[in-house]
Parts: structure tokens; sequence; C-alpha cells
DNA sequence: GGGTTAGATTAGGTAGACCTTAACTATAAA
DNA sequence: TTTATAGTTAAGGTCTACCTAATCTAACCC
């Protein structure tokens, strides 16, 4: 693992080599506000972890390894920054400096679960993220709104997404966290609620607020 | 603002003096895997920026402002820690390292808004947390069992839940239903049955059962 | 092709955050 | 009062990240 700064760096070619091929010293160092001779000093570090394509008077870009690493991050940045504006209801430019910070402490894992946990893709253009969430969250496995499980049907909790935030707030604070174990104990009727039991806990879910909650069938026992 | 690792330095010293009035030198040395050298070299930089009182050979402890600040961070690490376990299901121990990374990239104003998120203190000898989460989590859902419902307020059935499956059935047959109306007619007493109303219904119920019946008072007519 | 110049690189240096070892000093217990 | 233990200072090392100044290169124009 490198430290924040240099994945800043990372970041920021990444910007810059987004819609050109490579990034010029003098350009990324007026991006960075730091002195050209500062770029060239960190690109050489960074090539040499592998991170860079660095060709000296040429200017910089991300191998494949860079690439990922980036992405990564970036990605990290959106997953956090939506939490914080959607989740904890922070301004946006604030969140905007907070995900900054916390971008370079999160792990991937976390990043990934996060996104699952929010349900949906983190950013619209942002393909690396919007794959891995969607594949997960649709290819991989047999995900179903819980309203949909048959009785004593069971999986456990994918994600949980609504148009609302306040649904989703409320259906975790209920208990209903990814990750969980969850079988329908009961249905009343067909549109009716839900009784379904998490743990040691039974409860009894609106057939609507149900529909919120994805159900990866096939993860069941572990 | 100081530095990630001058804060994990406080830390450890709110650990070591949270018993005695003072830590050693020695003490912190050993704890913190570093030589006696750096740590008395660190607390004169930790004095100086009036966080710690410092006399030598005396041992150190932490002032009004470090107190406040070490416990700051003692928070921000068990809020993180805790969305990682329960809501993001990373086990425990690798949420605890994580935890001691983003514990010093989170704001204050993030950590007491998830901390709201969450709902429940964040831990129960922390008194700075337990009170404004109790606040604003109440605040903010307006989910409040039955049994803490005044007189003659009404909401909306949101979930049941309890330990017991038969609890919630029982509660279901008798038309406890999430999605109904449901007011609070009449409060015999304190810890007493409460007579509620359902749409053309009247029941009594007992102050034990009402509890697991959680009411979302702010979505009276919809 | 040769000169000019903008841009890039190297060299060399500063600063801060931490850490270490080694030598010295205070404290308190025998 | 002595002495062991704990604590402190001094001196110095490493690492990261930055800077300025000087040098170099590529590329373009004539």
């Amino acid at each position: 693992m490198t430290t924040g700064n240099r994945e800043d760096y990372l970041i920021n070619i990444l910007r810059l080599t987004e819609g050109e091929g490579v990034a010029k010293t003098t350009e990324l160092a007026t991006y960075m506000n730091v002195s050209p001779a500062s770029v060239s000093e960190m690109i050489k570090v960074l090539a040499k972890e592998g991170l860079v394509n660095y060709e000296k008077y040429k200017g910089v870009s991300l191998t494949e390894k860079g690439l990922t690493y980036a992405r990564q991050l970036r990605k990290k940045h959106h997953v956090l920054e939506r939490f914080l504006t959607d989740y904890l209801n922070i301004d946006h430019k604030t969140a905007h400096e907070e995900a900054c910070r916390m971008e370079h402490a999160i792990s991937d894992e976390s990043a990934i679960k996060m996104c699952h946990m929010m349900g949906t893709p983190v950013d619209s253009d942002c393909q690396s993220c919007k794959k891995p969430c969607k594949a997960v969250s649709e290819g991989i496995t047999r995900i179903t709104p819980l309203n949909k499980l048959a009785q004593s049907e069971s999986g456990r909790i994918s994600h949980i997404t609504s148009d609302d935030t306040e649904v989703v707030k409320r259906l975790i604070s209920m208990g209903f966290v990814p990750g969980r174990e969850i079988s329908i104990e009961t249905i009343l009727s067909d549109g009716g609620p839900r009784i379904v039991r998490m743990g040691n806990a039974t409860m009894a879910l609106d057939y609507h607020l149900a529909s919120h909650i994805f159900v990866d069938t096939a993860a069941e026992s572990e």
C-alpha cells in the first residue's frame, strides 16, 4: 500500500488522462499545486512501483495496475461521499472534503460492502463502480426482493434500496442489515405482511416495505 | 488538528490513565511498542499543545482539552467499528483495524451523525455519546415503541419484532399488522396496559407486549 | 541543420514527523 | 546513603514531501 499522498497523485493522473492518453508534468503540477520538480520526482517513485508508465519528457499514464488502483480509489471516494450526503445528511462540499480523507483509510472490502449496502451503483459514470455493484447484485447470484420470496425460503440480505432515504434508514435501523441471514416464516396473504426471521428475532413486515429488501437466495448457510 | 500518530498517543494515554491518574513513560512505551525516549519526546509536543499535563519524571495525564479530544477519538473508533461490523458485516478484528485508520479521518460531525443513524449509544460508558444519540435517533425517524407513546398519540405500525416468534404471531393475529393506523386511547398507568384503537376496533394491550410494536408517528395519514 | 525556448529533469537542500541508541539524571526503596 | 530502575536529553537516522536553481531535451521555426 502506498501513502495517501501517492494515492492523490494517482487519482489526479486518472483525472487528467481520462480524456487524453497522458498527463504532462506541468499540467499535473499546476493541478496539484506543486512544482514540476516534485511531480517528476513522485512519478519516478510511482513508476518504480509499477503504477504508472513513464517515459521521460513524454508524460505519464497509468499502468493496468495503477488504473485499477486509481479507479478503486475513486470508487471509494464516491461511495463515501454518497454515504455522507445521503445517510448522514452532510452537505456536499463537506462530504467531498471528508471523503478525500477517508478514501485513503477505508479498505476495498468495506467500500464494496458499503456499495452493496446502499444498493445502487455509486456513480453512473464510473464504470469500474457500476459493474461490480450490478454484477454482484444481479448477475452472480439470485437476488430477489423479500416480498417475492416464498414461504420458508431463506437467504442473505444483499442490499436495501429505495428512492426514499428514510425508508432505507428505517429498514436498517430495524435490523435489516446487508449480510444477515433472513428467512420467510409466514406469508399472511399475497400482498400482505411477511413474518420473517433474522437470527433470533422474528418480525412482521409490511409487503411494500419488504420490496425494498433484496435477498440473495444463493447464500443460505455459511 | 494533530497527526494520526499523535492521536494514537492520546488514545493510549486515555486508556492507561483511565484507572490510575497518570501513565508512566515506560508503560506507554511498552504499550505502543516504541522506545521510552520517543514517548518522552512526543509527550513534550503534546504538552506544548495543551493536550497533556506533564511533569518530568511524574508521568502524563490528559488535560481537559486532551480528555475531550481523546474521548472523541474513542467515540469515533467505536462508532466506526460498530458500523463496519453491524452494517457491513465485517469481522470484528478487521473492523477494529480499519476503525483505527478511519478514526483519524472522520470529522466530529460525521461521527455524531453516524451515531444518530445507528440509533443507539455507541459505547455504554461514553457519556458524551449516549446522550445525543438517543435524542436525535428518536427525533429523526420517529419510530417509537407503542408503549412509549403518549395518550392520544397516533401513527402507523412500522414493524413488530421480538426474540420470540410466538409473540410476533400473536400480535399479528390480534390485528397488529404493519401498515395499519393505530392510536393510543387511554393509558391506564405508567407501566400498565394501553388501550388502543385500530380502525373500528379497540383493544387493551399489556405494556410489555406493546413494546414489540413499533409505530411511525410521522406517518399518520398517507 | 541549427538555434531558441518551453517544458522536464536532476541536484541539492529544507522541514517535519518519528524513531533509535547512548549517555546522563532523578527517584525511591533497601 | 547507596543503588537499581525509570525517565530524560542529546545526537543522529530515515522517510516523505516539498522547494529552488541549474541543466537538459524535444520540438519547432527559420
